[in-house]
This record gives C-alpha cells, structure tokens and sequence, in this order.
DNA sequence: ACAAAAAGTTAGGTATACCTAATATATTTA
DNA sequence: TAAATATATTAGGTATACCTAACTTTTTGT
C-alpha cells in the first residue's frame, strides 16, 4: 500500500514530466515543487525506486516505471475528481480547490472515489480543463484541432503546434505559451480573426489568425460548441 | 494550531469521558481506544496538558480543560457532519462511516464543513443518533422523557434513571445498559408494554414496563413521533 | 491486611522524515 | 577549455511518534 507522501512524490514525477516537453523530472524541480530539500528528495526516490516506481539516473533524471505511472494517474485521478467535487458540489472558487483537493486525496477510499464522482456528475475533466484518467489510467480522448477554430469563452489546452521554425517557437516562448498550457479564449476580433487568450490565469495575450493556425489545442470545456 | 493526531486524543478523551459516568478517562482506557501502548500515550498526555488542553493526575485521571473542551467538541462537530454525510448523501452504510470519517476530519478547512454540513440537510444527530455541537460546541436540546414512551422504531440515547436503588442499577449492569448507550425500540409487546429493544448494535434485550419506565432518554431519530 | 493483579511510570531504543553544511559532479558561459 | 555556476550527493544531526522491558504504585480479592 502506497504512503499518502509516496503519492504526492508520484504526483509531482507526474506533473512535472506533463508540462516539460522532455518528459524528464530532476531532483530540484521536485524539491522545489514538494517544497522540500533535495537531500531528502534523493533520500526517498532511491526508496521509490527500489519499489520499482521510478527509475533514477543523475544524467538520465527521474522517470516513472509503468507500476509507477499506473499508480500516479490513479492519484491524478483522486485528486482531478475531488478539485471537481469542490468545485462543482461545494462551490468554491477555482483557486481554493487545490490545496484542500491535496488534503483529501490522502483518504484511502475507492468507494468514495466513486460516489464523489457521481456526485460531481461524472466529470471528464477538472475545473482547471485537465482531464480525469479513468480508473484504468485512461485519459479521455480529446479533440486536436487549431486555436483558431474556437469560439468566445473555450477554455482550451496546447496539444503541440503544427510548425516547428525557429521563429515560431521562439515567438510561442516570448509569450511564454507552452505544452499543456491552459488557454482561456476571451473574445474573437472578427475583423481580422485576432484572438485575445488568457492564460496562467493572469496574463492575456493577443494572437493572429496565423498563429492560431498553427497552435493544435483541445477543448476541455464541457459541451463547449467550438470546432463544430 | 491542533495536529491531527492531537486532535485524535481530544476526541478520544471527549468520548471516553461521556460513556463514563465518572466522567474521568484513564490512560489504559486512552491506549485502548486509540490502539496504542499506555507509554507512548503518557508521553503525548504530558504535551497536551502543557499546552492546556487537559489536566492530568494519576488518582483523578484525565481531563478536559474548557479549552481542551472546546476543541474536542469542534472535532466532534467535524466527524459527525463527516458521518453523517457520507450515510446521507454518499450512501453508505451506518457501520462504514466511522472508519472514513476518522480519516476526513482530519482535513483542515471550517469552509468545507460547512458545505458538507448544508448538502447533508444540516442535520442535528449523526447516522448514530449521537448530537452534532454546532460552531461553539453547543449540544442541541433534546428532550428527556422515560423510555415507556418509545412507540416501535424508535431510536433513543440513554440519558440517566429516575431511581438509584442497587437493585435497579444491577439490574441495569446487568443487561450492559449503560450511559449513553444507544438503544433502538425493535418491538413493543402491547399485552403488558414490554419492550424489545436493540443495542450494541448486536444486543437484544427485553424491558418490562416497570424499568422502562425508569430509564431516561432522549430520541435521537429525526422526525419521530415518539413522546407526542 | 496482604498477596496478586492491574495500572502507571521510567528508561532507553527504533524508524522516519525532515534538515544543514560540506563535497563532488555537471553544465554553462566568457 | 577553464572558471563560474548550478545541481547532485554524502555525512551527520534533530524531532517525533512510536515501541519494549523493567520498575513502582494503586487497586482488588481472599
């Protein structure tokens, strides 16, 4: 039986190889996203991977094993259905849902998992746009389609982009856009089709119909009517 | 700020203090309860009482300062709003919740309580029909009459006798019927008004009229028309 | 009332999850 | 490519929450 802490250390392994485009984790990342030191990270992952959870290599970073990954997107899993939960159910904000989420993800119940799940009406994805695994670690399928496809009010996520030029990417980084962002689309100029997009949930910017083009994103909003 | 272990002792000594009529809780009882060893409980006992909480000496044994009270009595609240929830509106079984709960008042947000606590219909007694204190630790009301008063499916706390001949009270100990025990009315035999109740939650017993009458309780089902 | 049993206490040990400071190894940049 | 910087690693320390074994005090039963 898995420590609610191994479950946050495979979490973390988890999210972080999801928003690097290597899909490889290193111990200061972790440190730094656990907010512990790195000494006491080395000191667990070599117990992780003894219990064959993780790989680890100082050149090669920290990789989840197919037990391990098994099991993180089971806990991805508990903690996406419980910030649904509060959301939906409770109606708290979307910013309050994390850290309780983290707290309620440690109780140990399948059958609660399930009935929460009902409740929250059998979400696909979370109140930030990430989709739920199923309980055998499948993701539900999403649409890859261009930005430029959606409609006011789509709240979307970077799939990958259909270019790979040097200026492109370099123009994607200087608006600090990457893999697995978060895209809110707040008004279409129909002028010109220049879209205006929220993301990490702060910032805005203002794309052209040429990048938008080019950035493949899926909806994660439900019954959202983009794309059709 | 309380520790959810700390937490855990302030309950335990709440409960053992309320199914005792003495009112007192001893460290082996404590041990007991909590499924620890009588040193690692003094240890901890000696902590809470520096911080206040209890008051602690061998001959007079364990006790809640108001402090201590008003804390215990707020993880009260927590777990049965906890219970009650997950009996009412995740269905499960009375004998289930207990474990679940334990795990989930531990979690650290007076918010989330009181979403719960309004999804679950703001209830007054948990699946148990023990009471749910409200914000400043106050028990509600609940009307005290003999137990002769029960009509079938009743179920009822036991809150004291109206007569302390030993005859009575071995009569009483005898049967295991205790303070605060719950009792759940299975039959009432009109011929002579005996009554077949249930406790223990395994435990049958047969009452006549005359004891009965002398047992004083309260009725903890919601809605019922019992004493009317 | 005194021996036996139960409860409380002390002393000392283990495992774990964290830490800091110092050292070793990579990686970056001038 | 060597120096500067960043990252990883080792060694050793602290606090906590538990334990067992041995001893002391209190309670109980004859």
């Amino acid at each position: 039986m898995l420590k609610p802490s191994d479950e946050k250390y495979l979490r973390a392994i988890y999210q972080i190889s999801q928003s690097e485009n290597t899909g490889k984790s290193t111990i200061s990342e972790l440190a730094y996203y656990l907010e512990l030191k790195p000494p006491t990270v080395l000191e667990r992952l070599k117990i992780l991977e003894q219990e064959k959870y993780i790989t680890y290599t100082k050149t090669d970073g920290i990789h989840l094993t197919r037990s391990g990954q098994k099991q993180a997107l089971n806990v991805v899993r508990k903690h996406r259905i419980w910030e649904t939960f509060l959301h939906k159910v409770c109606k708290f904000s979307w910013s309050e849902v994390h850290e309780l989420a983290e707290q309620l993800q440690t109780v140990n119940s399948e059958k609660l998992i399930d009935r929460i799940f009902m409740l929250s009406g059998e979400p696909k994805f979370d109140p930030h746009g990430d989709p739920i695994p199923d309980k055998s670690g499948t993701l539900p399928a999403s649409e890859r389609r261009p930005l430029l496809n959606s409609i006011e009010g789509c709240r979307c996520t970077v799939l990958g982009v259909n270019e790979d030029s040097a200026e492109f990417l370099n123009y994607l980084s200087e608006l600090k856009i990457g893999l697995n962002e978060k895209l809110v689309v707040e008004k279409i100029f129909a002028f010109d089709g220049t879209l205006k997009v929220r993301f990490k949930n702060a910032e805005t910017a203002l794309l052209s119909s040429k990048v938008a083009e080019k950035i493949m994103v899926s909806c994660t909003k439900p019954g959202c009517l983009c794309g059709k």
